[in-house]
DNA sequence: CTGTTAGCGCTTTCAG
DNA sequence: CTGAAAGCGCTAACAG
């Protein structure tokens, strides 16, 4: 390990002070354009590459945000972390990331850590806070911006998909395509954007003038998403739909893997739809309508908030418009 | 902002020096119980946490590893990173992430945060590093271990898949299966582990005398893998395979949506497999065969490494076995 | 335009 | 067992 060369070493070399190097490295102050070249090409040659522990001691701040996820498998956060990183990136501010798994004590030690760190903001992506965590976050002092928060209304800084209007545009979808017996499949684990769905839902019928049957709407409890899509399946069968909007793709993708299982042909007997629009959307058979949240573009608005509440601006929280897919599970109701 | 309390802070509310607290609060040197315990309570109340910023400077080191993926959006790398952040937050480190989108800029520029930041290792997931990018890399100085490396033994320190054995375990079970004529679809964009694959599949026809045909090897030029798959299995209809063994598991699912296509029934007329195991296999109809590749087990073996580098221990390399994983898209040979 | 000085928060001798 | 002092690499007044 050849030792970094500092700011003395090249001060040295050059025989000036090691303030002159700094302001020369940095661009800041004046140093005469001859001085400030030869410490360039110096600081080239032996390559000199700044301390940023030490710029970050006594500057008062890191350039780095501590990045939250529940788990990094998610193909919802992977893209979300993806558009994080790269406007991170371009700002020259570092990601730390670090996933929570639920588990409490994990978050507990997240936030510990991000503290030590001093990270210089906070983005939390799509997880239920538990209350601890919330409270540990929020004394911590540094800007925090929730993506797609399952938290109601704790915090001030937020970056949403428009639930409310992405449930909207689908079950128009399919009113469109004539169907009126529309069933839902919600999520036990995500209540707060799943009510918001369910309003969406409810509200595109009422413009159509649909009266929402209650048997319709179904909340399976299951260990995970895809066995929740199944179980909603089955739940859902006795009342008779002609199609279905699953509350995300994961659950529609159950539901379509159980609905092939017991021989009910998609989207020919039943039209299916889910929300979020992850990759395996276009892997199943048959590719599964949904509706778009721009996952890279709310990992993006996350950064650009931030740096904006850095900078000691107002922001408000913004709620990102979902995009109907329209892909081969969806289809003119039979009946 | 509550401008965090620093050690001094806490050394004048214990009225010692604070010298005193740094030895308390690391539990090293020896310091009373009694104060001991009295500033590790005043710590608590006082909401301190070390900066370990400061501590990184004089220690010289900052318990942080930087990772670069080519892009997160993978599946295979998602899973990786997750057995990293795992191993490096039980041993204390935190990671910094850094997608190189195998861009040549983008590669220098991670390099350089990453040594501006001091991180004490590098890992590496499956990329084909550039050798510019190999370089700056290398003389940074600090460990470097790379997952599923594409660039041949240019480095010292490697953890990968064995992607012989698992070639052959996938061929194996389909020789078992009665299959003789065995396709392959190759990548382009990974050619040394497609070499070792290939050669995986080579020596398991061998072993049953098998003799291979050429016109069964086929390496489709596509824009990403799905559309691999899709023209390799095109390429190799001609040559009437009874069974297909893909690179991956993308390029197995383009392969079964192509098929789906033109009518071919999976697994009734031909078998299917692929390679890593993602998310997907189990939502594409039918559920796919594969080798599954440790993914996390990878990632925490990486940080394994770098622990026992950052020790100064000898490390060797370390391929990982894949594992059959048999799910509903291989059957026995029709003919 | 450049050097001197102090100090960011911490660890680490070295004395006591 | 505890304090004093030095210094990690850097920035930021403040003089010159």
């Amino acid at each position: 390990m050849p030792s970094p060369v500092s700011i003395k070493d090249l001060a040295t070399a050059a025989g000036v002070s090691h303030s002159t190097v700094s302001r020369a490295i940095r661009g800041a102050g004046r140093v005469s354009a001859a001085t400030r070249a030869r410490i360039l090409t110096l600081a080239r040659e032996m390559g000199y590459y700044p301390n940023e522990a030490a710029r970050s001691l006594v500057m008062g701040r890191t350039k780095t945000i501590g990045v939250v996820v529940t788990t990094i498998g998610d193909p919802f956060v992977t893209q979300v972390v993806n558009g994080i990183e790269d406007a991170a990136h371009e700002a020259g501010y570092s990601v730390f990331l670090s996933s929570s798994r639920n588990q409490a004590d994990r978050e507990m030690a997240v936030v510990r850590v991000f503290r030590q760190r001093r990270v210089d903001a906070v983005i939390v992506t799509s997880s239920r806070v538990g209350s601890l965590y919330g409270d540990a976050l929020a004394e911590f002092g540094v800007p925090i911006v929730l993506i797609n928060s399952q938290h109601e209304g704790r915090y001030l800084y937020s970056i949403a998909v428009d639930d409310t209007q992405g449930a909207e545009l689908a079950v128009e979808h399919l009113l469109q395509l004539g169907h009126r017996r529309i069933g839902h499949i919600g999520s036990e684990t995500r209540s707060v954007s799943c009510k918001r769905r369910k309003a969406g839902y409810r509200q595109a019928l009422a413009r159509r003038a649909v009266t929402p049957d209650p048997s319709l709407s179904v909340l399976p409890q299951a260990a995970n998403d895809l066995s929740a899509g199944r179980l909603g399946l089955e739940m859902l069968l006795p009342a008779n739909p002609s199609a279905i909007f699953a509350y995300n793709d994961v659950i529609a993708i159950g539901a379509l893997l159980e609905a092939r299982k017991q021989g009910i042909a998609i989207p020919d007997q039943v039209s299916l739809m889910g929300f979020d629009d992850i990759e395996a959307t276009e892997f199943v058979t048959p590719t599964l309508t949904t509706v778009r949240q721009p996952k890279a573009d709310m990992g993006r608005a996350a950064v650009e908030m931030v740096l904006a509440l850095l900078k000691g601006d107002e922001v408000s929280n913004r709620w990102l418009p979902g995009e109907l897919v329209v892909r081969e599970s969806t289809t003119a109701c039979p009946w």
